[in-house]
DNA sequence: ACGGCAACCAAACAAGTGCTTGGTAGGGTA
DNA sequence: TACCCTACCAAGCACTTGTTTGGTTGCCGT
């Protein structure tokens, strides 16, 4: 007797339902998730609109499936991080390379939350947004602190600030950056650490 | 048949226009502009949302005559900048502020543009939402390339990326800061310049 | 008193929206 | 053969969307 499984709708280990979902966040991340009709979606993967309420419960339900399995990979690997033996500046620079290499695996997730998560999180299912967005705010700031703390960092740096470049100018790259494209994700979280840590100005001391 | 202007659908000067106007790119700058209604527009100006067609002759028009007021009044000021005698480092700072300025005095057609550019760039009628990402592009290139000409910034960057850095840190802003919060517009160029210019690390030296 | 005009209302329309319902083709299993 | 199950179709429903149309109100100069 084949279990179908005790979760959602229909079946959840269908390989045709995840194509569904790679579908749907392709979609959602270049036109935007209201912007998104249910007819695109099941346009692109040639079947009809009503056929998709076989495989999901609701638009809502596709959404949140995507965000939540990308969150919950990406702050256990934050946490991780948090918890190794690195050094301030070596958990500031993986916490970084982490973001790319996310940018390169899922890039529909990531510009799903960048461009949705303020329209999404005004309904109740999605409440968990914030909560994501006030912990992802928690591992910057221990992090900040540490580097500050251990003399990594100059004593002067407003870290609320600080925080806020960091978080948005890792995330906006999103909007360009491209999987097979010219440089790969490593090359670029070096070079933007390298910006980040030591500015574009040529043989600065400051102190 | 009296002639009411040679101008849109009604008189243009109104201050009643005007004032829709800001309602409209308040309202599209919180919530998107595919989803933003013309009845929330209307709602929040205290009218039917069919008299918002005596003002506008489209939805699309108002968002039109918004992005492109904003826009001549930049692009004006960044060719100020090319064309003053500042030396190199002093233009790059001299546009940085000029941007976080953008930010404090046009948020809502800033956030428009951030947002929801890509889409609306999809329609004809807005291609010169494309020409002026290609100005934009001219301007802080020959920017970046007068800086490292002059020796200012590092013979090592790469340009291409420096430049979609700073667009991108730059213009992010528009997500987090509100006019008469803690910091203004200045504060946050500095603070912005500082980070780009020397990086965060404690007295690094490169070379 | 009058006409003109800006600003708005009231009501509707066609197209598009997310979603539901009842049915069916086809492969696997007993 | 009979049964079940996954994946889908065909058709439609209630609602929302941008937009149109004809009419109304109140102010302003003459």
């Amino acid at each position: 007797m084949p279990e179908p499984g005790a979760t959602g709708a229909t079946g959840e280990n269908s390989s045709r339902r995840d194509e569904l979902l790679r579908i749907a966040a392709g979609l959602f991340a270049e036109k935007g998730f209201k912007n998104t009709t249910v007819r695109d979606i099941a346009d692109a993967a040639g079947i009809l609109s009503g056929s998709l309420y076989h495989h999901f419960d609701s638009k809502e339900s596709i959404v949140d499936e995507l965000l939540v399995a990308f969150q919950t990979e990406l702050f256990d690997r934050y946490d991780e991080i948090l918890a190794s033996d690195l050094d301030a500046r070596g958990k500031i620079e993986a916490a970084v390379r982490l973001s790319f290499e996310a940018i390169h695996t899922r890039g529909p997730e990531v510009a799903i939350f960048q461009n949705d998560a303020d329209f999404l999180g005004g309904f109740e299912r999605f409440g968990y947004l914030a909560e994501r967005n006030q912990q992802s705010r928690d591992v910057w700031m221990t992090l900040l602190r540490e580097g500050i703390d251990s003399g990594v960092l100059r004593q002067d740096l407003d870290i609320e600030i600080i925080y806020r470049f960091i978080r948005d100018t890792v995330w906006v790259a999103v909007r360009w950056y491209r999987p097979g494209g010219e440089l790969d994700h490593p090359e670029v979280a070096d070079q933007y650490l390298h910006i980040l840590l030591e500015g574009i100005t040529e043989g600065t001391t400051h102190g």
